[in-house]
DNA sequence: TTGAAAGCGCTAACAA
DNA sequence: TTGTTAGCGCTTTCAA
């Protein structure tokens, strides 16, 4: 078995500076009754030293000043924008930096991992876990959670784009437009694509198209959508609403293939105004949720957790709806 | 400040199965001298109890049984199949799961945090760091090195689709279809890239067209590419390989925008074959370095070298072209 | 086959 | 302002 290289330690950079090692940790904390001088002496050797404290040690006695991001899957482009609010928001607070982790275990296995890790709190992304699971986890650790919407959380937090509007101001524009045939692709398990839907059905109410709606869900793992999206199409909707991009892009795909020009024969709407919806090929009108502005939400409610608040604290962002060629059927 | 919810410890499990603690421990790591019986009792305990084994105070002493793998960031899809290698190999293993962390701190800085997480040992992907750095992280903690193909590496391994093999394998499909101006948009950083540029000089000489070659690179966050990418189009070559799907997709939207057709006015190849090369419309042409192997690969080299090889391994993949519509020039 | 005891590197009372 | 002293939860000798 390896060896490992021998690190340095507090004890070292103590004997170093020639103070008492307890000294070099308070340094370390930023604690009262430190002398300029001493600290001085210190912050010299740990420097000279290229000392970097044990995260390991440290958490095993206080906070780790760790995080923990649990994301469903690495391929929606759509997660790394939140971990791009996520990190700059830490990047302003005392606090360590963010340290975000995805991974192909089961989400309870995960997040046990992480507590088992000395991470502080855990912000969890499109979790699928149960309401009873999430406030089990909350009891344990402080627990911010994105894109699900559970009744009325007692043990975590939670910062949700207002999915109904999301799904209002898609119909909106396409009933504006005339549209009565909409049709949506859903996802199964979290309970944001339940507002989404109800977003969706309250609009077509709204627009007297009730009768033409029909939803469709998809496991989450896109396999078998394919099937679907041809059989979805084969009822010649007049429009499309994909519960996210990735499915909208497939969907134009599938359309294509199929000999259906994009918008005159259907439109075609997406979730989350990712990267590729400007592209050319797409050209994909989409809901913006701001992902940036989620992560940035959720990672000040974990540190106002840690901090010490005890009451649980519920945000919700608002949408807004970016037009793109997709859907304009009226050029 | 939250007061951290009581975890239960070796030393409550040896309670409630009335032994010692270190016999406890003993049953956790496998060790030798337990009775079966005594084994049974630990057992029924840590289940009752719902114990799991806190992390950072294991890699206090011993290895953690995490490995680190630093990704550059989290936006393209092809590190995404890298990290199912990694999991699915790791699944085998009578090691821990992998977490995967990804972050937007230096790489450097990342590196030594994972270190300082207790780590056992890390993969690093398309880093950016220079072969002294790497030789200098190597020899803290064991490392295998995704993407980027030093010279003579003497404290890591590596795992590497062969580069080379890949700008050859375009132009040879490119010149069998009568093209002579190839352009090729690189990237600046990882040296991998400038391996995928000697395969596209070599494959342009043998071809008899170096003399119409032009590379252009790209710095890391594909900003300024956009004016790059304009540039080259309007230079009018017969076809453009890039260095990555992203990119392909981009030229295809400004080729598009432009109204050039696809490929009668110019063919476009990309690299790393992610899902949405198949869609229709895109139908990009792109090379396969199956980025699951790749990760599959480098987890056994790096459980090879926790188990104690001491000499450096390098693994070279050979990759293959999927050709579709974006370069069928004569259909 | 079992258990006792000594740390791993650090934080956080407490004493000096 | 500084240093002393207990641990945190675990692994790993070494005795019993």
């Amino acid at each position: 078995m390896k060896t490992k290289t021998k690190r340095v330690t507090i004890l070292e950079v103590a004997k170093d500076a020639g103070v008492s090692f307890s000294a070099v940790s308070k340094v370390l904390r930023n604690a009262y009754g430190v002398s300029d001088a001493l600290r001085e002496r210190v912050n010299t050797s740990i420097k000279k030293l290229g000392y970097s404290p044990n995260m390991a040690a440290r958490g095993l006695r206080g906070r780790s000043f760790v995080i923990g991001v649990v994301f469903p899957d690495m391929r929606n482009p759509f997660l790394a924008d939140i971990f791009t609010g996520i990190s700059s928001a830490l990047q302003r607070t005392p606090y360590q930096a963010v340290r975000g982790i995805a991974g192909h275990s089961s989400e309870t296995d995960l997040t046990q991992a992480m507590i088992d890790m000395q991470m502080d709190g855990i912000i969890l992304v499109s979790s699928g876990l149960s309401h009873e699971q999430l406030t089990d986890s909350g009891a344990r650790i402080p627990l911010v959670i994105i894109g699900n919407r559970p009744p009325a959380p007692t043990t975590f937090d939670t910062v949700n784009n207002n999915d109904e509007q999301s799904g209002r101001l898609v119909i909106a524009h396409l009933a504006k437009q005339g549209a009565k045939r909409i049709a949506m692709l859903s996802l199964e398990s979290p309970t944001a694509m339940r507002m989404r839907e109800r977003g969706y059905t309250m609009g077509m109410e709204e627009n007297g198209s009730a009768h033409f709606g029909t939803i469709m869900r998809a496991p989450k793992l896109s396999r078998g959508l394919y099937s679907g999206i041809e059989a979805l199409l084969e009822k010649r909707p007049e429009a499309v609403f994909c519960w996210c991009d990735e499915v909208a892009f497939e969907t134009i795909s599938h359309a294509r293939a199929n000999g259906l020009r994009i918008p005159e024969d259907v439109a075609i709407v997406g979730h989350d105004n990712t990267a590729y919806c400007a592209l050319d090929q797409n050209s994909l009108t989409s809901v913006d949720q701001s992902g940036e502005q989620i992560g940035l939400n959720a990672t000040k409610l974990l540190i106002e957790r840690l901090e010490g608040r005890r009451e649980c604290e519920q945000i919700l962002l608002q949408p807004r709806l970016v037009v793109r060629r997709s859907s304009t059927i009226h050029a």
